[in-house]
DNA sequence: TATGAATGAGGTTTCATTCAT
DNA sequence: TATGAATGAAACCTCATTCAT
């Protein structure tokens, strides 16, 4: 029993550590992008040595895929879909913050970095796509879905290009977030609360 | 006055040099992204030595910021604003084909990469910025613009947001094209179709 | 007295874990040589951690080393010169045997990896000469040796080259066993058969 | 035909830095053993900066299978069978020449550490195997060959494992040569000029 | 103008060894 | 006694940049 109890304390421990790394790892990868942040930077910004990092993760690119996924499964549970959200309100209110360094959430400059590499690794490439196509459908999902069950009831027709407009526009968003973090919230809250109920009518 | 005439001569060469790096230079970072695209990769693209290419550029990163400098130019010369241009049909025609390397004009995976280095480098930065400011003022004059003269006429309130959404709306496309290419042109085309009136109708 | 007992069988328990040790060294050793061997490779074969070597071995080089006696120990008990022995029948048999990483006996892969490493490590080499030396001293006692009790009766003027021949012939052997694992014996066979022979008798 | 020359001199030069790094790589080779000998220290020994090596050389391994190559062309070219040699002199008169760091000829302790690795790397395995074949045959052709033309005369049912013995011979002097480099001449002259002979003849 | 050999700093990764637990 | 996390040195290798030719 007690070496059931120690084994899943080690467990844990180096769940943290993974974690550590991988905290680091985002601040250094948001800093100076996944080719030009250096291991050696990465184990700084930890806290620890350069080596140890090789006992949590094979190599550096099993880091940048990590990240990758962790950003990817934090856009996916911000989808709140199956209510009524107010998607303009929250956009609005969200703009800038995820381009800090020390945000919480998906980091803007992050996305561009991925979607970047997507280019180039395929690994990375199927990861995104897997993630469009989960998003594409929940919000088709979304857009078709009963009124009563916080849908928008469009018809099957119209929703999949509705759907593509969003994450287009959310996208973009993102994309302007990292050029513009100090973009004026008046004119978003506007252009958002005119555009996007748009969207969501028949 | 051969002194004269061959000086020219002269700087047309060098500027037909620097063409070429950078036509080598983009076909590469486009591959490899501007960190993992060589000097050495560049020079054999270009079919030249390493070593000539310092004499047409201070440094590696002087070529990023020429080829940042061109894509900007390529997306202000892509600006048709004083006509009456149907912006949905464009833009579904020229999806998908600024993603391949070989492509004349601006390149989505580019626009990835320059995004993303101007989250580091104050010099891309400047250079993005002052392409938003310009473009903005271009949409904002369009929007606002006498109809007859190619405008349409929207009242100066709202222009500014419409401009910021067709600005999100275009970045978000260009951010797809890399990650769809092959995305359902019709699907595309009654998206836009659909909703680029809407922005551009008071 | 009991302190006595357990002083005892604690060094029964360390001699057995060294046992386990160079057992493992001795594997990791053959399939990757002295230096590509790591610490790590060793203890995963021991099945215990890395750490617990360091308290049987000071460190590597002393694994190294005890490997090197283990072996010469081996070369040593094989020889058995005091009866008529059919050396060309038993390095028949025995040829092929001795690579296998599971081998119990003298390994040749490890007679190679210890003859390299002999003309860096004076330590190795020190032992190897002292193995020579003893193995020389006791093939000419037997070929000297009165025939009536396991000897050959060669003269003494001629018994340290037919010495020197019989060292020469059984390491270039152990040499082609590497090289060759499946050698036809048939063949072996007869060139033993025809030639140790004439090296045995006067 | 001014680049020709040039483009000729360019590769002359080339070679003359293949072989200089050969050359240094070797001494480091035979000092340290392939695994130990670092790139630093061939750079060293060559005078040279490490990532110039790389400019002639793949990586570490191709240095060693150049290596390799190399020592079994000198063990091939050392090969004079089409003329009636006295294998006995030359042999006695080599012994100990080979053992020396700055030896022309095919090293000793090379000879090992390649036959070790061999047992490691199968395309180290496959040159040596291919040197193996090459040489048996040509031992076998010399045994089996016209008296009259250098050969001796051997029936072919006897010859290879005359051809055996004598590699087996051959190869066990080069280990005794690490081991005792000193050794006395006389007593080696006298061995194998007494038992070379008995191999040749019917 | 043009080459490409050469450098040196810095990248990722491995590993013998130590030490707190 | 035993673990395995942690370190730091050193390994291999790459690449922007310089410079003799």
């Amino acid at each position: 029993m007690s070496t059931k109890q120690e084994s899943t304390k080690a467990q844990e421990r180096a769940e943290m550590q993974r974690h550590r790394i991988l905290d680091a790892a985002q601040q250094c990868f948001i800093a100076h992008g996944f080719h030009a942040a250096s291991m050696a930077s990465i184990a700084d910004t930890a806290g620890m040595s350069a080596g140890l990092i090789y006992r949590y993760f094979e190599n550096k690119n099993a880091i940048v895929l990590a990240i990758v996924d962790r950003q990817l499964q934090l856009l996916r549970e911000n989808i709140r879909l199956n209510r009524r959200v107010d998607l303009a309100a929250e956009w609005t209110q969200n703009y800038g913050r995820s381009c800090a360094a020390e945000a919480k959430g998906m980091n803007a400059a992050l996305l561009l970095e991925m979607s970047a590499e997507a280019t180039r690794d395929p690994q990375i490439a199927a990861a995104l796509d897997h993630y469009d196509t989960t998003l594409r459908a929940a919000l088709v999902d979304w857009l078709t879905g009963d009124p009563q069950a916080g849908g928008h009831g469009l018809p099957a027709a119209i929703a999949p290009y509705r759907a593509l407009l969003l994450q287009c526009l959310f996208e973009g968003l993102k994309l302007r977030e990292t050029r513009e973090p100090d973009l004026d919230r008046a004119l978003l809250s506007s252009a958002l609360h005119e555009f996007i109920p748009m969207l969501l009518k028949p």
